[in-house]
RNA sequence: GUGGGUGUAGCUCAGUUGGCAGAGCGGCGGACUGUGGCUCCGUAGGUCGAGGGUUCGAGCCCCUUCACCCACCCCA
């Protein structure tokens, strides 16, 4: 209609949607709270290398995804083609934990041998991709990252906490499925890496240009290639789970025998492979069985031992995962969860004539001072109209400010779903109706 | 970046071989003039995404363009 709108991928988050994003913080503060976690808020942009050196040159998300961020200067300097200086080379967060390792770093927060810090973040991450459903170029994540942890016990108590809280938002065990994988480390992975090379080579000519090209920067990728051709071969491809060196396999057999023991429900997966390039050992993956479309991924993560030492810290363990908001939504939709949304007001305070105005006016004033959520008109409508409106509202009660009363010093209340009236004091009604409302 | 689909009232959408721009919902007003939901009546909303072309005549046909959606890709 018009050309004023909001740009591509972007959306306004209005009413129940914003409902939606308060309640999934305050539910993920307090149950990632209850295992030790603290919010942490990093910039909305870092310096590029945060992303390049921690997310991976070679992944699509700094690769070809990122937005830039460019001051005045930047962007006259890029105009007339010199280099930004380090300081200028700014980019949006795709992601939060590459943010969030830099600030580990940076203020030194797990010196060698101290306890694991524990942070948890919600916030929007953006990523210049086409739109589609359950994706957007700025979308909203929560998550949480557990660093300087190297035991099992942290990979399971971190997937046993994500499920839990898709669990108390109402989404069923039904409607959703954990995978799990372990993608080896430095010990064992190259040579798994290698093997996956070769047996691409040897199916080249039969593969998609797309594995083909990737088979050098990232072979494990092919796994998650649509093609169903590729598909086909890589199903005889080499199972990481067969290649394990003694520690990886160890380490993931203890995850599972946890997860089993709590009682969660998980698929192994021996293709999952995450798309960025710091995972190590354990990887999971929650996705929505329907309402999804093709972004079926409602939450994912994994262990990333080196990812520390790789931006420049001392080496330390540490993992964590994501969840996207707008997905999870979808999914709370497919599975005809509502969030129950308390209504706007408590109160609305109608006025018979103009004359009652001033003192409808002021008597919402106090009603405020008190907490209690209350509006009146502000447009001239009409009695009827304004009980109209006070209806949509959902409002328990409604105030009627009229002469009659009015001349002994009263106003009425209305109790909206019984019709009952009383009349009572003017000037005892912000207190008759905070008790009312207790 | 590559495909496919859709653009008509605030929303969801009809609109036949080209012949007066429509419905439902919502909005506003009313139905013993100081009282909401249900029902009934009335009423206001449109540059038919934009630009061009064909035609006596285009929402409809042709070209161009933009936007959105879905899918590939990638990921949460």
């Amino acid at each position: 209609m018009s050309d004023i709108k909001a740009p591509r991928g972007t959306q306004d988050l209005i009413g129940y949607e914003v409902y939606a994003w308060e309640h999934m913080q305050s539910v993920a503060n307090e149950l990632f709270g209850s295992y030790g976690f603290q919010m942490i808020k990093t910039p909305l942009f870092e310096h590029t290398d945060v992303f390049t050196r921690g997310i991976g040159e070679s992944t699509d998300v700094v690769g070809k995804e990122m937005f830039h961020v460019l001051s005045e200067d930047a962007f006259r300097r890029l105009e007339s083609a010199e280099k930004l200086k380090h300081d200028q080379d700014l980019a949006l967060r795709p992601e939060n934990t590459a943010s969030i390792v830099r600030a580990i770093i940076e203020h030194n927060l797990v010196p060698m041998g101290a306890v694991p810090v524990k942070f948890n973040y919600a916030g929007s991450m953006f990523r210049c991709e086409r739109p589609q459903k359950g994706r957007l170029r700025e979308f909203n994540q929560i998550g949480a990252e557990c660093i300087g942890a190297s035991q099992p016990t942290a990979d399971a108590e971190i997937i046993i906490m994500l499920m839990q809280f898709f669990e108390r938002l109402g989404i069923p065990q039904s409607n959703i499925r954990l995978l799990i994988n372990s993608m080896g480390d430095e010990e064992c992975r190259p040579a798994y890496r290698e093997k996956i090379r070769m047996f691409i080579e040897t199916h080249s000519d039969e593969m998609c240009d797309e594995c083909n090209r990737r088979k050098e920067l990232n072979p494990l990728r092919a796994f998650d290639c649509k093609n169903p051709v590729c598909r086909q071969i890589m199903e005889a491809a080499p199972l990481i789970s067969d290649e394990l060196c003694d520690d990886c396999r160890s380490h993931y057999v203890q995850v599972k025998v946890l997860l089993d023991n709590a009682g969660i429900v998980y698929e192994e997966e021996p293709r999952l492979v995450r798309g960025l390039d710091y995972y190590t050992r354990t990887v999971f993956e929650v996705q929505a069985i329907d309402g999804l479309g093709s972004q079926n991924a409602l939450g994912g993560g994994g262990r990333y031992d080196r990812l520390v030492e790789h931006m420049g810290g001392q080496p330390t363990p540490g993992l964590g995962f994501a969840l996207g908001f707008e997905r999870t939504l979808l999914a709370l939709e497919a599975a005809h969860v509502k969030l129950d949304e308390k209504q706007a007001l408590d109160v609305f305070v109608a006025v018979v004539d103009e004359s009652c105005q001033m003192n409808a006016f002021s008597l919402v004033q106090k009603l405020r001072e008190l907490s209690i959520r209350v509006d009146m008109d502000h447009q001239g409508r009409s009695l009827k109209s304004q009980f109209k409106v006070a209806d949509k509202t959902g409002a328990p009660y409604c105030i009627i400010v009229g002469p009659d009363e009015l001349a002994s010093g009263q106003i009425k209340i209305r109790a909206m779903d019984s019709h009952e009236e009383q009349i009572i004091k003017y000037c005892e009604a912000p207190h008759y109706i905070y008790d009312l409302l207790r």
